[in-house]
RNA sequence: GGGAGUUUAGCUCAGCUGGGAGAGCAUCUGCCUUACAAGCAGGGGGUCACAGGUUCGAUCCCUGUAACUCCCACCA
């Protein structure tokens, strides 16, 4: 039994893929082994967090790692694709709290230890879920190196890191304005804030003189702030309120003095031109706060509540706070007026709460030294961003960068290695846990109890899963990293974080591209979000299009760093492709003999049809490969596409068709090498993007084969250059275009095979259409071809196209219709015109004669030609069915 | 306020260093031709947002305008 006949009519990827991906695994493809005799290609991923699950942000992701990694592994570089997971700390600290309040408990009621333990409890229980999925999607880690932020080796990474920064004076702790979201609990960085318009109030406040004299009004957008002003601040330069500056005022509700200070921060003709001062909850008042000697008074708990310092107001949450401090001012004849106000309000990323900046002690990283050497890692070219613009968001970052607060006061994360002395105060900063006070020798030592921004971890990503900070093998062997592959979404948390540490810690940069995709956005263009309920699960697709296809539509169809739709149809036609080329193989093995002997195949025997493929299948390979180099995945995948499916099953294998149904005929073999081979190379050139299917498809057509994700990467041959028979090839496709063509316009049926005459006095052409008499035969549905010099013994009622150099005849006296073909011959007349025009046009201006390219110029020449010669016949053929007519 | 992106066929989008506008889907016509109807053949459909400029030549480069999107900063 032929093997094509064990093939499924249509292609079923739910049974393969799993099979083949564990084979995969168990076969042990997707280690990364360092070998001296390979030149090395890495790519960390991007850690997904534990508490996630696959959506399309990370299919795409991930399938532009598999694409880069399973190319370069056929390549014959010792590839390694290192997979591992983020802890999360933000959300998986509210996963445990929020499991906790299931059960009645709080994390305080429970304790630190305890806390952790359930953490890592889930983390077992649940964090392995999204790299379960990962290998649904085929993604060919190297399963083996799996890391952990939070795993032994990454926590001394994360030590030492902090302990190096903290002796060089590049991390310290600071009382500053710290972003807090009250509802997460914990200080946030700066970048960790969305901004969003709200509709907010501004309340025009009085503020009375000390002296009884009267009233300064104020406007503010968040009254309850006023329990902790100082100051009210004028601008200097305001004429308004010159002679007030130093006056005293009575603070509302709270009946304490507080000065009118002189400031430039204050905007002239902005509000009432008098900005109330709260150095402890807003960072513009603080800086004020400093540069007057202020006293800072925070009004608030960490949970958004008012403290101890708002008298009556205290344990009122803070907009409760609000409410009845307006009605107190309102009460008290202090509110002027109440202005409806749009304005920009911090939320927290996270949860959406706002957040609310007030000044408390955290640790930072001093990032100005740090940010240079990143800067110029990038701008040396050393890191090359695609495509190139994110760049320019970098710059703009890391040029205007604020120092990075790291602490977090959560229990799940890296906890701060900084102890403080019960005695003498002092900070002792240790890998270890110290035994003394490094200052007083003291022993009542107490850990920082705040934990890593878990960005910090992930910063030292590329060095810390390949063994940092120890001298390991793999490190030497595989850093720095190749490739990063990530959402422009996250160039300022990690991209940027990751170059200088690594360039801090290395003295090297950590990846040489970094190249950027988009966002899946829904069908509508809209961002896919739980809230909007508007997200498509990757897994379901997989389940009904399958991995291939899905992978498929994800990669084609958009440009680098572009965001892109999710659309059903773009999938129906990735698993559409997939079918193509399985029944394209089963085709090709129902054709075959038992074991064709490709050994005995004669290349002399190769007809021009055979030299066409093979030469643009060559082509193609080369461009490919380019493709791929240069990132762009998506034209890569389309040349395949196109030359799959168009060149290979529409022309070859219909071209090749009567040669494979004779049994006798004398170049059947060289009819099925060539199918074989061509098939064989497009599959390998496909594998990346659709691992699954080109699998299946190499199975089948090699009993013994080992695997297509260990086979050699095809290359440009040079016994495979036919420039000649692609260009007569292109002849002939266009005259067999040309018949179908007007066959289907005069509706002349398949079942009708007509004759064929082919007048040309151009040797050169003769004989090409000589050659392609079978071709003619087999894909114009003609009977015979006659090729001769003149036009004896054609009927005028012969129907006919033009091709450059000749005319071809098709004898269909009985059915042709003299308007249609008047009709069409007017529309190719006026199409031949058009393009005589403009070429003609181009030859006789002398700027272009006298600048444009020779080649160019050449390459006009010939198209005036081939349209001249063209343009006589249709002319001529028009005039004698005009005439016909009459 | 600063920066970036997008604008190409009815829809979704490609188009690499300037040299005759492409795909998928949709649509129209004809086909179950012994790999595939998830298919085959043929057709229609575009002042490449607008206005200038550079050039022999601009969808592509430059300037400006408009609309939409995003990022950063932020005035209480």
């Amino acid at each position: 039994m032929k093997k094509g006949e064990n093939m499924a009519k249509v292609y079923e990827p739910a049974g393969v893929e799993t099979r083949i991906y564990k084979n995969w695994e168990d076969k042990g493809y997707f280690k990364g082994v360092a070998d001296p005799s390979k030149k090395p290609f890495t790519i960390v991923i991007p850690p997904p967090n534990i508490t996630g699950q696959l959506h399309m942000g990370h299919a795409l992701d991930n399938t532009l790692q598999d694409i880069l990694i399973r190319f370069k592994r056929m390549q014959g570089y010792a590839a390694l694709w290192l997979p591992g997971t983020d802890h999360a700390s933000i959300a998986t600290e509210a996963k445990i709290v929020d499991a906790l309040a299931k059960e009645g408990l709080t994390k305080e009621e429970i304790g630190r230890e305890e806390f952790l333990k359930r953490a890592w409890a889930w983390k077992e229980q649940y964090g392995g879920r999204i790299v379960q999925q990962l290998r649904s999607l085929g993604a060919s880690c190297d399963w083996s190196r799996e890391r952990f932020t939070m795993d032994e080796g990454l926590s001394a990474a994360v030590l030492e890191v902090f302990t190096r920064l903290y002796k060089k004076g590049l991390i310290y702790k600071g009382e500053r304005i710290t972003n807090w979201c009250p509802h997460c609990n914990t200080s946030i960085s700066d970048i960790e804030i969305e901004y969003k318009e709200d509709d907010g109030f501004f309340w025009h406040i009085r503020y009375p003189y000390a002296d009884g004299s009267g009233y300064l009004t104020i406007a503010t957008t968040r009254p309850e702030t006023l329990l902790g002003d100082t100051a009210v601040a004028v601008n200097p330069e305001d004429e308004k309120y010159k002679d007030l500056i130093g006056k005293m005022l009575i603070l509302p509700l709270v009946n304490k003095e507080i000065p009118v200070i002189a400031d430039d921060y204050v905007e002239l003709g902005f509000g009432t031109g008098a900005v109330k001062i709260t150095p402890a909850h807003d960072p513009n008042d603080f800086e004020v706060g400093k540069r007057h000697n202020l006293p800072v008074i925070r009004i608030m708990d960490d949970r958004g509540f008012i403290n101890e310092n708002g008298g009556k107001y205290q344990g009122m949450d803070r907009y409760e706070a609000r409410k009845a401090i307006v009605k107190d001012l309102e009460e008290a004849g202090l509110l002027v007026k109440i202005e409806p106000y749009k304005h920009n309000v911090g939320h927290c990323q996270r949860c959406g709460t706002v957040v609310e900046p007030f000044v408390s002690n955290q640790w930072y990283v001093k990032m100005k030294p740090l940010a240079e050497p990143a800067i110029e890692a990038v701008r040396s070219g050393k890191i090359q961003f695609v495509p190139e613009r994110f760049s320019k968001t970098y710059y703009n970052w890391m040029e205007n960068i604020q120092d990075w607060c790291i602490s977090r006061q959560l229990w799940w994360g890296h906890r701060i290695p900084a102890y403080y002395c019960a005695e003498c105060g002092h900070i002792t900063v240790s890998k270890e846990t110290p035994d003394a006070c490094e200052k007083c020798g003291c022993q009542k030592l107490t850990q920082d109890p705040d934990t890593l921004d878990t960005w910090f971890s992930s910063a030292l990503w590329p060095f810390s899963t390949l063994g940092w900070p120890d001298k390991t093998e793999d490190l030497a062997y595989f850093y720095p990293t190749d490739v990063l592959v990530t959402g422009y979404d996250i160039i300022f948390f990690w991209v940027a974080r990751m170059i200088f540490s690594a360039c801090e810690q290395m003295g090297e940069i950590p990846f040489k591209y970094v190249l950027f995709h988009g966002l899946v956005r829904d069908s509508q263009g809209r961002k896919m979000s739980k809230s909007l309920g508007n997200g498509i699960d990757p897994l379901e697709v997989i389940s009904k299009y399958g991995t291939d296809a899905l992978r498929f539509s994800l990669t084609t169809g958009n440009s680098p760093g572009n965001d892109q739709r999710y659309l059903e149809e773009k999938v129906e036609a990735a698993r559409n492709f997939a079918n193509k080329i399985w029944n394209a193989t089963r085709f090709v093995l129902l054709n075959f003999d038992e074991e064709p002997d490709f050994s005995k195949v004669d290349p002399a025997k190769f007809t021009m049809a055979d030299k066409w493929i093979l030469s643009a299948c060559n082509n193609l390979v080369k461009e490919v490969t380019e493709n791929l180099e240069k990132f762009e995945l998506g034209v890569a995948l389309s040349k395949v596409y196109d030359f799959v499916w168009d060149n290979y099953c529409d022309w070859y294998i219909e071209i090749v068709k009567p040669r494979l149904f004779d049994a006798e005929n004398p170049t059947r073999l060289e009819a099925q090498f060539v199918l074989n081979e061509v098939l064989v190379k497009c599959m390998k050139l496909l594998h990346p993007f659709m691992p699954f299917v080109t699998e299946e498809i190499y199975q089948s057509l090699y009993k013994d084969a080992e695997s297509i994700m260990i086979s050699k990467w095809p290359e440009f041959e040079d016994k495979y250059v036919y420039t000649q028979d692609e260009t007569d090839m292109a002849y002939v496709i266009d005259a067999i275009r040309q018949i179908r063509n007007i066959r289907h316009e005069m509706n002349v049926p398949m079942s009708k095979k007509a004759q064929l005459i082919a007048v040309t006095t151009d040797a050169a052409k003769a004989s090409v259409l000589q050659a392609a008499e079978p071709l003619l035969k087999a894909l114009a549905a003609c009977s015979a071809l006659t090729v001769q010099g003149d036009k004896t013994g054609i009927s005028d009622d012969a129907a006919s196209v033009a091709l450059e150099n000749a005319q071809l005849y098709i004898p269909l006296e009985e059915l042709i219709d003299i308007q249609k073909e008047i009709e069409r011959l007017t529309k190719e007349k006026e199409n031949l015109e058009k393009e005589l025009k403009r070429v003609s046009g181009k030859l006789s201006n002398e700027g272009f004669m006298a600048k444009a390219p020779a080649n160019v110029i050449a390459e006009e020449r010939a198209k005036l030609d081939k349209y001249t010669s063209m343009y006589g016949s249709v002319e001529e053929r028009l005039r004698i069915m005009k005439e016909r007519c009459v």
